[in-house]
DNA sequence: CTGAAAGCGCTAACAT
DNA sequence: ATGTTAGCGCTTTCAG
């Protein structure tokens, strides 16, 4: 493999103007140019990236932090982190949490190793105060659908709350009382805005809360099936359903189709939807939409602001839209 | 950010002794041992992995090309070549060749820049010289789900064309006749083999090729829509579907939902599946299931022998198992 | 068992 | 406009 030298060698030049040449710094003699690049192209020569981190502290690779790689809601992400990182020419380095502090922390650790200069975390199990402990440290990171108090300057966020309002106000409007919802993983703060959202949806109609209409769901899709199952043998009465993820809401449907329970004319659904999921169920289902690839666009860019240590007034705050769908109908 | 040398300072030893303590090479007096990691710990410590990859000239990080991000497929590919990176410690870096040769090739530039000690590439585009030509160079790589002559030792392969006769076959097993199919780009080598499978099973039961049962999409949902409406202008008396990929059958089924097209009852449809999407339809669709997860394992497997140039004898090759779901009844 | 010194491939003052 | 030189943080001979 090529090296500096052998360009430098090649070209009759020290190996200072071929980085030069290289980094477009400063004016050289359009014959040198020549001479320079006619040697690289000769030689086959690529920059070391690793040599170059090294001798400029500066690794142009950035870590991107997730839950899971599976289901389609990381890609999502991914695909729009390395797109605009594409752009800058920085490396994009992943890693999943699995699930846990633990791996989280391994995960950071690992973007740290490799001397990443700067993260996006979408980091859903360490604490607040873990959060606030990193930001001590010099790298900077950007935290992607999370709020941390005296963090506001590096959080992407989004109103779960709101957004499951609208859903299940959406619902209200279309003269539904008896509203069904199942709820992710409660232990997660943002299972708990949506759940939450659907209980203020219902207190602004008058709609007195009823637990037996609500069920505990882990955001896959079997989850959303055996969910669908115990509201309805409880409640086979419900007229209306909103399930917090489109996962879940896939697996509904499919009892629902199995019970030849027809929505919407016999049940009216919404869900929350993240990839596009409910576009492609039948029906397709009415959902607000969670924008997590706008959000980790921000991400990037809020990141970069950080790293150039520039001011910026983007927005980090995203609002819930209710896209209309065919699986509501008027009560 | 602590250095290798301030850990050496600290504990009174020369910076050898601390990277050889790291590296666990040698023996070490039992107290130098425990005043070097002491001062580690104190300082918080940890080794650049750029430098070190520079020292070593080994990076510890693996390429992982793919087509697309999103969709899920891919996820499913990265969750298990990471997880067996992470057995290794090594690192993953990805790129995406978003669909065409040029883009394969940067992302191969861009390992290549950070000087990953390996790749594995699921590679659409480059033509098989261009990969005879790459495997000319030092770094070592593997071929998932592609074949190339004279590349065989590198190549992860799966059977596509026994898949696609396995779900045909199935059909006409269950005594259907007029079965139509819904084919994948035919640009691509994998589509076609898909195709001729659909044709070899209509051969083998004596029942003529007819190339208007036959509608070409591009993978989406979108285009299974459209293709199973093209196909069911034509032949609404078809007694069956098979379709080359689960999101096409997602569209496909919801074609046939819409028009009230009952599904087994009425018309009986196979499909292929990658990550499991066909047993979250209503109703689930019987399928011959692609296990990229089991190759990607394989690759990286095939990678780390290569890299560390050992003999081998795992199996590339994969075949196709029929899971059977819901969708098919006798005719 | 540990230290001294050179070097990995590049960049960045500092000269000229 | 280009060359000289000294690192970046680590590993790896070679000594002892």
């Amino acid at each position: 493999m090529a090296r500096i030298k052998d360009v430098a060698l090649l070209a009759g030049v020290n190996r200072s103007t071929v980085s030069r040449i290289i980094n477009g710094e400063g004016k050289f003699r359009a014959d040198t140019k020549r001479k320079v690049e006619q040697a690289m192209a000769e030689l086959n020569y690529r920059p070391s990236a690793i040599a170059r981190s090294l001798a400029t502290a500066s690794s142009n690779m950035v870590g991107l932090l997730v839950t899971y790689y599976t289901g389609g809601f990381f890609g999502e992400m991914m695909d729009q982190v390395q797109s605009e990182l594409d752009c800058h020419n920085k490396f994009l380095i992943t890693a999943q949490g699995h699930h846990n502090a633990e791996g989280e922390r391994e995960a950071i650790q690992r973007f740290h190793d490799l001397r990443c200069d700067g993260y996006i975390l979408h980091s859903r199990y360490l604490s607040d105060d873990e959060l606030r402990e990193l930001a001590k440290l010099p790298t900077p990171f950007v935290l992607l659908d999370r709020f941390v108090e005296g963090l506001e300057d590096r959080c992407i966020t989004f109103d779960h709350t709101l957004a499951a309002q609208l859903a299940v106000g959406h619902l209200i409007e279309q003269g539904h009382r008896k509203i069904a919802c199942i709820s992710g993983d409660l232990n997660r703060e943002t299972s708990k805005q949506r759940f939450q959202g659907y209980k203020n949806a219902l207190q602004a109609a008058g709609i007195p809360f009823e637990s037996s209409l609500t069920s505990e769901g882990n955001y896959g899709r079997e989850s959303g099936y055996q969910a669908a199952l115990n509201l309805y043998q409880q409640h086979d009465d419900m007229d209306a359903l909103f399930s917090c993820s489109e996962e879940m809401m896939s697996g509904a449907l499919q009892f629902f189709h199995q019970h030849k329970i027809a929505v919407p004319e016999q049940l009216s659904v919404t869900s929350f939807d993240s990839v596009y999921l409910c576009a492609s169920f039948y029906p397709t289902v009415t959902a607000v939409h969670f924008p997590i690839s706008d959000m980790a666009r921000t991400a990037v860019a809020v990141l970069n602001h950080q790293l150039k240590k520039t001011e910026t007034d983007i927005d980090r705050h995203f609002l819930p839209k209710l896209i209309s769908r065919c699986s509501v109908l008027p009560r």
